[in-house]
DNA sequence: CTATAACTGATACACGTGCATCAAAACAAG
DNA sequence: CTTGTTTTGATGCACGTGTATCAGTTATAG
């Protein structure tokens, strides 16, 4: 059990350890200068002797810190983004009392310069740090340099965007294609078939990630399948309908059908109107009430999905201990695929 | 974005605003008595007015409160267990800057008595509380509630004790059944034949309530599947080889293997000394290096698996909220089952 | 050895809340 | 009106750390 009533090491009993004063502790705590190499190492060697770690709370107490986050997302208020909206707000409830608040702004991803010029406009007196959702850009890859000089702590967030694999919060996206490769090969009894693959777009990095992972499986384990070219609808549900209907009338030997964005509506709905529709197996993305009421009724088979409540509350952890310098726990904040079926909704 | 520069209320601004002193405010944010309802609802109406949260920060400074809890684990220490005791050790580490430490005592789970003793001995100068993981029992399930009649909270944590479905720390077992279940079913190919399930002991809860949704979905949504009798191995590797050898040998049309138990060791191997071992789809429990392994060499196809990182940090959340009187958010807290396969590791 | 710079200590106040004490005021009962 | 009780206010210190100032002490250069 813990040692009877211990209190934890304070800067004075560090100071007393040392044989210095609390000011040369202090001095020494927050890096600022004018202190003997000699002396500094006295107090290190105490800070390792007493296992002393400073009280976070009585630090932020006295430098009146507090944290402010801006989770900028996407205009498109697709379900997706909404879950995700909604989860920012529930955490700002369950956070407040830690003086930690977060707020949603959104912006047009499509527009890496109005995304660059917005977070250049901010001010670390009133964010303390950004979560980003917008596709890579070097701009904005750029701009997030640029906030973290100013101490704005900033973090990619869903989409990545090269040069953060490290810090950003999303899923693995191989893995995820591969997963859903995996499912729908083990899930079709056929001998052989095509399958079709859906994306908004095969410019962003997530969906290439996908297909990466996807195409590596299903060439490695399952060879009586096939893959085809991406379609990519753009967002627009008139021509998503458009060309899955074609391609489906094209390729009758479809078997499986992949949806790596989030939206999944309007091809399922083609695929639904169509006559192969029970023998099709289908993997989605995301969890949104579409999705959840699809998988019930038996016309997604499984959906890949990241946890949208934990990547919100990862990447507040996340910017906090950016801030805090404090190195975040990897395992800790991996985002895991989850495979949601009928039964484990 | 935020407004610039404003500070949360304090306790003085929630005092001028009412129109009374801090001495009030103090008296009715801690519910002491003495003071009159008409004061009281003024002072209400003031917090609700300015949106005011009392800062966990320095309450907790303000009254030296500390959190240390409790991990009382099973004394086996089997693979799952020492993941656990390992995310213990992490967590309190990440944490401590909060001041939050956390423990593991190891506790002989099959003995109710001696965990009930081993809770009344806590005194809550020593603990703030407990994680208990063992299975259910009458004696277990009292000794918790008169831990939270003296002050300290307490958790079961990931073996359930009827009454607190609410508070347990657990995935659901039922839906993890129906999982492997579903993933069985998909997964085998065959036109026909048996399942067979491997459990510890059926007297636990969890394996009972995994059985029950693993049923549910054979006997609902694969009619041509029939799932044997639960084999129970007791812990013990000799007799899990000798009963499911013998069971593989009475029943030559087995296709699945479902193994509820989270040592899926003993079992394994006996399968793949079996003729069996390349039909046989099989389906184990928790992320065990020896899991991991199983999976990358393809003798398991799929494991349902709790993030045992994740089980941890949940539980310490928990029992802080428990203690600080806020209740916990329920979406935050609910442990996803995550499927496992060679691809998404 | 002195003049100067580099270092260290002493001291004080702040942050927001908890907690305790004592006096003052408001109220109720007789 | 007096007495006693209940309610409120004023005040002060504590928690552990950050920050600032100023005086005092060493070390270093010339």
């Amino acid at each position: 059990m813990f040692i009877k009533s211990t209190t934890p090491p304070t800067t004075k009993d560090l100071a007393k350890a040392a044989g210095v004063s609390r000011a040369t502790v202090d001095r020494v705590l927050n890096g600022r200068d004018g202190v003997k190499q000699k002396t500094a190492e006295r107090v290190n060697a105490a800070i390792r002797e007493l296992g002393f770690v400073r009280n976070l709370q009585a630090a932020n107490l006295a430098r009146q810190r507090n944290y402010r986050f801006l989770f900028a997302l996407p205009q498109a208020r697709d379900e997706f983004v909404q879950q995700i909206v909604r989860h920012v707000e529930e955490a700002t409830e369950s956070f407040s009392a830690d003086q930690v608040w977060a707020k949603v702004q959104h912006i047009n991803e499509n527009d890496p310069h109005s995304i660059s010029d917005f977070l250049r406009s901010l001010d670390a007196e009133d964010v303390s740090g950004v979560a980003i959702m917008a596709p890579e850009t070097p701009q904005v890859r750029d701009a997030i340099k640029r906030l973290q000089e100013r101490n704005i702590a900033a973090l990619p967030f869903i989409s990545n965007q090269s040069g953060f694999e490290e810090n950003c919060v999303s899923i693995d996206n191989r893995a995820a294609g591969a997963t859903a490769a995996t499912l729908l090969g083990r899930f079709t009894h056929a001998k052989s078939g095509s399958l079709m693959i859906v994306s908004e777009s095969m410019q962003s990095r997530d969906s290439q990630d996908r297909r990466l992972g996807f195409d590596e499986v299903i060439n490695t384990q399952f060879r009586h399948l096939r893959a085809i070219p991406s379609l990519e609808t753009y967002g627009d549900a008139e021509r998503a309908t458009a060309i899955i209907t074609a391609t489906l009338l094209r390729n009758p030997d479809i078997v499986g059908l992949y949806i790596m964005s989030s939206e999944a509506r309007a091809p399922l709905k083609a695929v639904e109107n169509s006559l192969l529709k029970n023998q099709i197996v289908t993997i989605a993305h995301e969890r949104t009430p579409f999705a959840e009421k699809a998988l019930q009724r038996g016309a997604i088979d499984a959906v890949i999905a990241q946890n949208t409540g934990h990547l919100v509350r990862s990447a507040i952890r996340r910017l906090k201990n950016m801030l805090d310098h404090r190195n975040t726990l990897k395992s800790q904040e991996v985002i895991r695929t989850e495979i949601l079926m009928k039964t484990n909704l």
